[in-house]
DNA sequence: ACTCGTTGCCTTTTT
DNA sequence: GGCAACGAGT
């Protein structure tokens, strides 16, 4: 997200030398070079400003000098202290507010916070940089992008362009698509780049034919993207890292700048933006060698704000290290610990605690609240998901019409977005109002996508995968024969994907009707270009797009309902864009960016940025008496609600199969346990489903491990398994089952759960099983670990499958069989 | 070049 | 159970 820049922005980091005043919006009063300014007397005074703050979170916000940890429990005010913090930098330490850099993972925290702070201390407060990781690095990217061989107008490819790309990539290897899957392939090369490992480095250390091929496959994706002259979220961070190493002058300056830098969410860091968080405040001393003499800057003071036990995007990239080793990380640290909640009632805070205590290696942190004990958790065990979701929707109607609640006060929880689809079932059919958070995204549907495809290779004719997309979308009569001429036209002659169209004629074996076709695509392009060449507004060039593209025509004559949707998405789509035109500085990510000098208004290329880098969760009304939320526990974190309903609390649902055998994975699930418990306020429901009905084939699931790890007194069972019908009444209890009960229910009970297990085998050999049933890891004398596959027979004569990865997949007599559940 | 039918695959996802 | 991606048929 980004927005046309303050006059005189530029100026402002073109020369180090003239840091504070230059800015004319900025408060002349507050010239951090004459050190002891004088005090502007608008703003709050030091007592406004730490009114209403706990001891420790004082001590956040007015801590000077060494690099800071403040450890906030969830719920713990860390949202205030960050923002008072800034406050006091500007009003207090007469800290210009340009010079202070925060970073929040998301762009609706960043507006927040930069509104937060403009309402104590005013207008100034807008030429902070309040930004994402992601935006900070492509606001220094865009001026920079010359020294890394890149254009000022790359383009920024997000997750599906990326999956397109690879599979351009994959195609151009040779590569078995079954064997080679795109979305493996991002993932592994993902790491990598939040590892800061490039091409040549993994190229050297690739160990054998598997990784070489993975190398060479990392290696033309990047060559491709560099063609695209585009980068993908991952470049954006690791780009900036390599700027400053290979251009110590470059990261000077902004060193110089930024003398406050504030991290949010630190946890969820990964060692990329650690790295690039290191470069900008570590002291310069314990670098590589002296880089210039004398002319040292003093590091930047350095605040990062983080839970670790809130840490559950690993799977992402990010490394809990990071927050767990920050004082090793920055010598002489301090670090404040925030404990006291302000959130939730002391019952729920006790589960909680009682949970996340069952990870290791953690921390010793214990939230506490003085809102008293309140309501006890309830629970309770439905038969399938239907009937938890009819648990669900008739607690609402009896917490509605005796406890006053509002249904907007109430939050539905569940693992994975497919699990939505019964709720909203249910809720359909009580009319029940309610809203899903998440799922299928505004900026992910087909005709949205389209559209910026065609903004996007209008902006920057170098980027194929736009380019491709919307060639013959919609259908003009250029097929993949056709792409196929002038993609060997463009690779003979290494032009440009764009440059070979626009010589179309000149490609071999392309049929005269193509290149008629292809023709007048160029002349429709070139036609577009011209308006946005002439500076005209987003709104105007995508209104043009849509006409002149037939993109609208075909859709107008369309019998399929969904393509009216798709109109409406446009026409919001415009919306979007023309109220962006109109008012760049408004809307949800508001942030003064630089543009070209010479750009006044805000064009295309200003809001194609602000489209790439918002996720339009960002955008949820959170307000709306009579809805009900749901939404998967990942959307849930940093978000509170009175009334909380954990669903699906099932091994195999939550946590999730693949983490059943792995012992971090099995940690970063109970951290979203956590997340979860600790956003409810006052009242706290957990359920779970006997049988499950997954792809179409019902599974039996024991209950959730983090059922057994809440105090017993602490939940009030509304209904029990014991509760359930006699068929449906295995040899489950609680989480832990006993070996081989010989009903038909126990038999169907395991089969289903083998399938369950076997599938989680398959694709991750090797691994766990406690209390023996499918999907537990045991440790082995001589086999090591493995993997419970399936169970057979009672008692003494029980025998288990269990996979030991590489030795392959043993039947053992558990009467003899040295193994032992983990 | 386009359309339709079959197969295969399934987390989570702030950017 | 649902979608997307691929392949065969027109």
């Amino acid at each position: 997200m980004s927005t046309p820049s303050l006059p005189g922005f530029e100026h402002l980091l073109a020369d180090p030398r003239t840091p504070a005043t230059a800015d004319p919006t900025a408060d002349p009063t507050a010239d951090p070079a004459s050190g002891r300014a004088r005090t502007p007397r608008r703003g709050p005074s030091r007592e406004e400003l730490l009114e209403g703050l706990n001891e420790p979170q004082r001590a956040a916000v007015v801590h000077a000098g060494a690099p800071l940890l403040v450890v906030a429990g969830a719920g713990s005010g860390k949202t205030r202290v960050l923002t008072r913090r800034i406050a006091w930098l500007i009003q207090e330490r007469q800290a210009h507010p340009g010079s202070i850099l925060a970073i929040t993972f998301t762009n609706k925290a960043a507006a927040e916070m930069k509104e937060r702070v403009e309402d104590l201390v005013g207008k100034r407060a807008r030429i902070m940089w309040v930004s994402t990781f992601h935006s900070a690095c492509v606001r220094i990217l865009r001026k920079e992008a010359d020294k890394l061989g890149y254009k000022s107008s790359f383009s920024i490819y997000d997750a599906a362009d990326q999956k397109r790309l690879m599979q351009l990539v994959c195609k151009d290897l040779d590569l078995d698509p079954k064997r080679y899957q795109p979305g493996a392939l991002l993932h592994w090369v993902s790491n990598h780049k939040n590892e800061l490992r490039d091409v040549d480095e993994v190229k050297k250390d690739a160990k054998n034919k598997l990784e070489e091929t993975y190398a060479a496959v990392y290696e033309l994706y990047q060559r491709r993207l560099r063609e695209a002259n585009a980068l993908d979220f991952d470049d954006l961070i690791m780009a900036t890292v390599n700027l400053f190493q290979a251009y110590p002058e470059v990261r000077e300056t902004y060193r110089r700048r930024f003398r406050h830098v504030l991290v949010d969410e630190y946890q969820d860091t990964n060692h990329a933006q650690y790295a690039l968080i290191h470069q900008l405040c570590a002291d310069p001393m314990e670098e590589t060698g002296a880089t210039d003499d004398g002319q040292r800057v003093e590091p930047a003071e350095l605040m990062v704000v983080g839970d670790a036990d809130q840490s559950i995007y690993a799977f992402r990239g990010a490394n809990i290290r990071n927050i767990l080793d920050f004082e090793q990380d920055f010598p002489n640290a301090t670090s404040i610990l925030l404990e006291q909640n302000y959130r939730s009632t002391q019952t729920i805070l006790n589960a909680a605690n009682a949970v996340i205590g069952n990870n290791k290696g953690r921390k010793p942190k214990r939230l506490w609240s003085d809102a008293g004990d309140g309501a006890r958790i309830v629970g309770y065990v439905a038969d399938d998901e239907h009937d938890e979701a009819r648990f669900v929707s008739s607690t609402i109607d009896e917490l509605v019409d005796e406890h006053g609640v509002r249904p907007a006060d109430v939050a539905v929880f569940y693992r994975t977005n497919a699990q939505s689809r019964v709720f909203e079932e249910v809720f359909i059919r009580t009319g029940q109002p309610y809203k899903v958070v998440g799922g299928v995204r505004f900026y992910e549907r087909r005709e949205v996508r389209d559209a910026l495809a065609y903004l996007r290779m209008l902006a920057n004719p170098d980027d194929q995968v736009s380019l491709r997309r919307i060639l013959n979308t919609p259908k003009r009569g250029i097929g993949d024969r056709a792409v196929e001429c002038v993609t060997s036209l463009a690779d003979r002659d290494r032009i440009t994907f764009w440059d070979a169209l626009r010589r179309a004629d000149d490609a071999p074996g392309l049929a005269t009707r193509s290149a008629t076709n292809i023709r007048g695509f160029v002349a429709m392009v070139e036609e577009l270009q011209s308006m946005v060449d002439a500076g005209e507004r987003a709104d105007v060039v995508l209104e043009s797009v849509l006409a002149r593209s037939g993109y609208i025509a075909e859709l107008e004559d369309s019998d399929d309902p969904q393509d009216a949707t798709r109109l409406e998405n446009l026409a919001e789509l415009v919306a979007v864009a023309r109220e962006f035109s109109d008012d760049p500085v408004a809307g949800p990510s508001a942030d003064p960016a630089d543009v070209d000098a010479g750009t006044v208004a805000p064009g295309l290329r200003d809001f194609l940025e602000r489209v790439a880098l918002v996720a339009d969760t960002d955008s949820i009304p959170q307000d709306d008496d009579g809805v009900v939320t749901l939404m998967t526990l990942h959307t849930a974190k940093g978000l509170e609600f009175p009334v909380v309903f954990l669903t699906g609390l099932e091994d195999g649902v939550f946590p999730h199969a693949r983490a059943l055998g792995d012992q971090p994975e099995l940690e970063e699930e109970r951290r979203l346990a956590y997340v979860g418990l600790t956003r409810a306020r006052e009242r706290l429901y957990i359920s779970r489903a006997v049988v499950r009905s997954a792809w179409g084939a019902p599974s039996h699931n024991p209950g959730s491990r983090f059922l057994d790890e809440l105090p017993v007194d602490l939940v009030d069972w509304k209904r029990t398994e014991a509760a359930q019908t006699s068929w449906s009444r295995p040899d489950l209890t609680g989480g832990n089952t006993r070996l081989g009960t010989p009903t038909a229910a126990g038999r169907r009970n395991f089969s289903s759960a083998a399938v369950r297990a076997d599938a989680a085998a398959k694709s991750k050999p090797a691994r766990e099983v406690p209390s023996l049933e499918p999907g537990d890891r045991v440790l082995h004398d001589s086999f090591g670990m493995g993997t419970v596959v399936a169970l057979e027979g009672v008692a003494e004569k029980a025998v288990a499958s269990i996979d030991f990865g590489s030795e392959g997949v043993k039947r053992l007599l558990l009467r003899y069989a040295p193994v032992e559940k983990l």
